[in-house]
DNA sequence: CAATCTCGCTTCATCGATTGAGCATGGACG
DNA sequence: CGTCCATGCTCAATCGATGAAGCGAGATTG
């Protein structure tokens, strides 16, 4: 990368200013910081260092300010990715609910990676975040034992832990509702009453379980059984979905639980790319526009984001003591 | 929010190490910042320094190093909105990019907002950001004034400037090409060879007048005139876009040309709520896993955010003289 | 045996902004 | 005329990490 230094402007500081000015750079660090009426700076002065900075395109140097302050009001925040719209609404919420509270969002996104996970968690601390928010971490008690000897507290998001409060879905209510509702729709479509499928997430990972444990349920509700291996899950990747629904022998009107929009790729993949379109519906636990339009889905369980954050946020603001872990219902959006 | 006193830990410093190990704070720098044998200190004090600091959980204070240090390798982004794989890709690929080079990324979302796009860019600055891309700015000429005083660079992406070197995509002939497709198959599909509709983007916005004259251009290759009420721009917004297709009267058999994957939610949700549904096709200039499996879709504009990013840092590394312009081609990405 | 070199540190100024303490000026008051 | 106070500033220490310069002890050289 090319050095600042190509450039012969150098970036002006309080003390170029104070020179030009002609006064000093605590009255100009009072000026530029808002608290010069309360250190009984003339509005006079006020007014010309306000200007000259202007002219000079001054902008603070924050590494300097927050090294001097005690707070740093940053908030950090870790992602998986930013390929779905889950993930990509909760960045944006984020944001702005940071900005609206006057606290400065970092958002770094670690790709499902639990070094990356940790790295960047580390990374938060070292930028004297305040508090750490850590989305669908593969191992959130990890990140809250990186981050506690430096003060910073996390909060879970979308994966809960036990070392620090949670902010999750309702994964078990929205899990039964949606399997009732496609089991509902097979049989009033095509007459039959049989399990489903569960299709995408990790066996190990908390979400999956508890829908699997709300897809159980709902089946357990009519009376029917689920053969073990109508539980397919490889993860969270197009790509590996489709390749073990191809291996798997689905039957002509059979009913699909898609655990995530990106296992939804794979299972329409499947689909369309399958030499007879069999028919059959699926439901999808999370949301998407598009999905919205396939004929074969019968609707989606959309996770409350927004509600999901104020509560992060609320967290954050009253630390709660303890772990508590609070559950969000999701809200079901039926397809076309 | 709660103060970080609130936590009788503080964060162990420097200073606390060199005291625990019985050494001096510059010693203990020099160990973990990787200076070490260059300073000369023993590899038995390293590592007893080591030790100690992953022990008291240290975290090296970004605020105080990046102050001290004339680099900071800090690379700054701003970029509209994550609710889209276009973006999104943009966003992962540049942090993923920036880290394999040794870089900082810090992300912000300006949601569109011209004023926040300023105040994103003078946040950068003052993290002492070296370079900032300007991803789908609304004003990037506007953006490069306010990074100029500080002698920040700025790269425009997606959307072009004239005052610093722009990587998009090549819109023009994008377009051309997939207004050509479109034409092809309706003519195949309806035996109808007609103008089409262009829909979606700001008639200001360089990108849609690029497209908007690969459209024309292949019109006018058929010897096919647009009527000026053919191309409606709306923004981007789904609802507006929705909104203008309910007033415009499209005939059955129409071809439409979509500007983007978010105007393409509104005139899906408008063909699926259409009291007559009916039979059209269309493509997209811009990409999304799902609307593949539209059975109206003929195909998608696939920009490659990929390559756009590797020219990115090429001109990050490598600082062109003036402010060239680089166009990527697209993708096509035919619809099942 | 003095001069020189190497090793393994320590000392201290510095980055730019913040902030408690203090200082000079002028007016009010007794 | 001396005291007190308000006003409008300036001074200097400080935050934590960095790195140039320097220092003392031991080894090597002429």
């Amino acid at each position: 990368m090319a050095e600042i230094g190509d450039n012969p402007a150098r970036r002006p500081t309080i003390y170029d200013l104070a020179q030009i000015v002609g006064t000093s750079p605590s009255a100009v660090s009072a000026v530029l910081n808002g608290t010069w009426k309360k250190r009984r700076i003339s509005a006079r002065l006020a007014e010309r260092v306000t200007r000259i900075a202007e002219e000079q395109g001054y902008a603070v140097n924050l590494q300097a300010s927050l090294l001097r302050r005690e707070r740093s009001r940053i908030i950090g925040m870790i992602i998986p990715k930013y390929d779905n719209r889950y993930f990509g609404a909760i960045a944006e919420g984020f944001e702005a609910m940071a900005r609206e509270r006057g606290l400065f969002p970092i958002i770094t996104c670690t790709q499902r990676d639990p070094a990356l996970e940790v790295e960047a968690a580390r990374e938060m601390i070292s930028y004297q975040a305040e508090c750490l928010i850590a989305t669908g971490a593969t191992d959130p008690d990890r990140i809250a034992g990186v981050c506690a000897p430096s003060g910073v507290r996390t909060i879970n998001l979308d994966l809960p832990g036990t070392a620090m409060p949670s902010v999750v879905s309702d994964n078990f209510g929205g899990a039964r509702d949606l399997t009732r509702q496609i089991l509902d729709r097979v049989r009033d479509e095509f007459g039959v009453l049989a399990p489903l499928w569960f299709i995408g997430g990790r066996a190990q990972d908390h979400n999956t379980r508890e829908r699997l444990r709300g897809f159980m349920a709902a089946h357990a509700d009519l009376g029917l059984g689920v053969p073990p291996d109508r539980c397919i899950m490889r993860g969270y990747s197009a790509t590996k979905t489709e390749a073990a629904l191809a291996g798997a022998q689905i039957a002509e009107h059979s009913g699909i639980f898609v655990n995530s929009t990106i296992a939804l790729e794979g299972v329409v993949r499947w689909i369309y790319d399958h030499p007879r379109l069999p028919a059959l519906r699926f439901g999808c636990f999370d949301w998407d526009p598009f999905a919205r339009f396939l004929p074969q889905n019968i609707g989606m369980m959309r996770q409350d984001t927004g509600a999901m954050l104020a509560k992060v946020f609320d967290f954050v603001e009253h630390p709660p003591p303890g772990a508590p872990r609070v559950e969000t219902p999701c809200i079901f959006e039926p397809a076309n």
